[in-house]
DNA sequence: TCAAAAGTGTTGCGGCTACACCCATGC
DNA sequence: GCATGGGTGTAGCCGCAACACTTTTGA
């Protein structure tokens, strides 16, 4: 039998892109009973969860994961930590964790996981569908606890990682235009790329590999199929250059 | 009063540079009673402590700076966690957390930081002066636990944050030649630089100021000395460029 | 035929690399 | 005067930024 440990718990922001913007997966918060039923409950959450005693952390972040998304093998990285004492000093929220939570609510420091996820390959656990929902990175309401925080270090984070290694990749279906990779480097870095150069750049790279094969269903001109070939990339990766 | 909290604790990965090697700062484990006294006790591990309940844990980490190293205002970076479920099992480390910990031993989850000081200007506390030793970065020893993973990691972290953010300077002293400037760079990211050319790119960095100043005490022709210039740094810096 | 996005080349500038010798100092 | 590291300039190449029009498709 797992014992929860009831002072470690993961949270993980998850984020996705869906060809345009960047979204970032919450969970609406279960509503107390003596909650006025008035108020919308629209509370959301990072989905987290205490650690088992006898569990990574890292498999602790992956089970949260498969839990909602229903996807195995999804990126993961483990960016910081969140262990203020007050952290958890919010008197409705600390409520809300002491009906939910079966055990005494002591001091919790959270690990704090960023997740990239193909938003059209993920296929939400139904029990939970109804309750979680994908919001655009910049418009995030006001979370429970820390938890808005823990996103903006989390989007920080992503900015950094996305300029030296190849994960932008992990938010574009396989097969992807190169629109919709400029867009993701232009909504997650934050500023305008010209198209050509950006084309002429990914043309050079021997890792980003057209397919025969066209979009279709567009009422357009249809774009070029691209793939990210990873062995390539790492085979031929410099040390400490930038992936686009 | 202040208790200490059983469950998580902070190491800290303590990074001198003495003008020509990377070394890291370790502290010799206490011999328990019953341990073969002819055994070297040489057993080494990385500084560190479980924190207090009421500590945040960035507070908790300073605070083993400041006993360690006598040194206030120091670099610190929490770079990752480790959390492995049987990080702790080793008997004989196992044994003397036992003894020297006053609480009983549970499932431990260590938050990692590493840290960077002026190795000439850190003044140890006297009581823990005999048993501190400073290391090559790369001849470290077996340490206690998974340490040595935790040191490796830290140098990977330490490497990535150098190509982009001003952290040499917390290595080197306030005043220094641009030939330890570039053994920095070189020692720790582990190539070559050209010398000319590194002098070249130093020169049109506004943020590196020549001081009306040369080295003295040295046998040969002394070398002017530089300042990193943290606010023009900053007020000039682009989004995403290297630092050197 | 129109709307919408795909796709395409050239030029100038600045930064990067490669490379070898004289200089100032302490002993 | 010798040993030791300090300090300097040039030339070729490559990558980067700036910039506007034609093409292909669906409706």
């Amino acid at each position: 039998m797992t014992r929860l440990n009831p002072h470690i718990s993961v949270d993980c922001v998850i984020f996705g892109f869906d060809g345009a913007n960047l979204k970032v997966l919450l969970i609406e918060r279960e509503k107390l009973p003596e909650e006025n039923p008035d108020i919308p409950s629209d509370i959301l959450k990072l989905p987290g969860n205490l650690i088992s005693d006898t569990e990574d952390l890292d498999e602790s972040a992956y089970r949260v994961l498969r839990e909602l998304t229903g996807l195995d093998k999804i990126f993961l990285k483990q960016f910081s930590v969140f262990g203020n004492p007050n952290r958890l000093d919010n008197s409705n929220d600390l409520e809300w964790l002491r009906v939910t939570s079966e055990l005494p609510v002591e001091r919790v420091v959270t690990i704090a996981y960023y997740s990239l996820v193909k938003i059209n390959e993920s296929n939400p656990n139904e029990s939970l569908l109804s309750r979680t929902k994908w919001i655009e990175a910049n418009e995030i309401p006001k979370l429970i606890f820390d938890h808005n925080q823990i996103i903006d270090k989390a989007l920080d984070a992503l900015r950094k990682e996305l300029r030296t290694e190849p994960i932008g990749f992990e938010l574009l279906p396989k097969k992807f235009t190169l629109r919709q990779l400029q867009n993701l480097y232009e909504v997650i870095l934050g500023n305008k790329l010209d198209n050509r150069n950006f084309r002429k750049k990914v043309g050079k790279l021997d890792y980003l590999v057209a397919l025969p094969e066209k979009e279709n269903g567009v009422n357009h001109k249809p774009a070029q199929l691209y793939k990210f070939d990873k062995k390539t990339f790492y085979k031929t990766r410099k040390d400490a250059g930038f992936v686009i």
